[in-house]
DNA sequence: AGAACGATCGACT
DNA sequence: GTCGATCGTTCTA
């Protein structure tokens, strides 16, 4: 199975950042395959990041998996109740990775649906908020902190170029689309990387 | 040891 | 739009 090889995430991350949306991210489990399409994303920098948690090279037991190599998955605890899962990118040693807001669902949607919702009933409002926020996506994939630290070329978690490249059928990719930069979600105490553009999505145009 | 806070979400007005 | 849930991480002392 063709996948992103450690080379990919060994770049600049706001570079990164952008070029993984329209990738197909999988997640193995229990023998099952869970895969969504990236739609939106965004990039932290330590180097020069404030609101990065390893800004100025800050190094801690939380942050010490964004020192590990490049392709390796971040995955924290936030607000007490969610998880969010980071791509790290850039040479080892420098603290840098992209996070990953939102999906579309491309295969396993009954088992994410089912993860995220249990039995409550599907709605519309459900439908529309599925998988369109960090927390989220960390549920319907079952990611947690025991993840933390996956090697993003093995087996479990994975990124490819395409639904193909893992085996799945291909999702039917907009005829238009483009990537809109706007600032980051939720990190209004980080002075002025507070409207720093490292927020990025994939929107079909009109 | 204690306190403050957070890369969020869903319920509610 | 507002607000509370909930707890690990980090800093202060």
């Amino acid at each position: 199975m063709a996948r992103l090889s450690r080379g990919f995430y060994n770049q600049d991350t706001l570079e990164a950042a952008r070029a993984l949306l329209g990738k197909t991210l999988v997640r193995r489990l229990d023998g099952e395959i869970l895969a969504g399409r990236i739609v939106e994303t965004e990039a932290y920098v330590g180097r020069c990041d404030k609101a990065c948690h390893a800004y100025n090279y800050r190094r801690t037991a939380r942050t010490e998996t964004l020192f590990a190599p490049p392709g390796t998955a971040y995955i924290y605890l936030i607000y007490g109740m969610y998880h969010c899962l980071n791509f790290v990118t850039e040479p080892e040693g420098e603290p840098a990775a992209a996070l990953l807001r939102a999906l579309e669902p491309v295969a396993g949607a009954d088992t994410m649906t089912r993860l995220r919702y249990g039995d409550k009933p599907l709605t519309a409002y459900r439908e529309k908020n599925f998988l369109n926020g960090p927390g989220k996506v960390c549920r319907a994939l079952a990611l947690t902190r025991t993840e933390n630290g996956l090697d993003l070329t093995g087996d479990t978690l994975f990124i490819c170029d395409r639904p193909e490249d893992a085996g799945l059928p291909p999702f039917p990719v907009p005829k238009k689309e483009r990537i809109i930069a706007g600032p980051r979600i939720g990190v209004d105490y980080a002075e002025e990387a507070r409207d720093f553009p490292w927020r990025f999505r994939l929107v079909k145009e009109d």
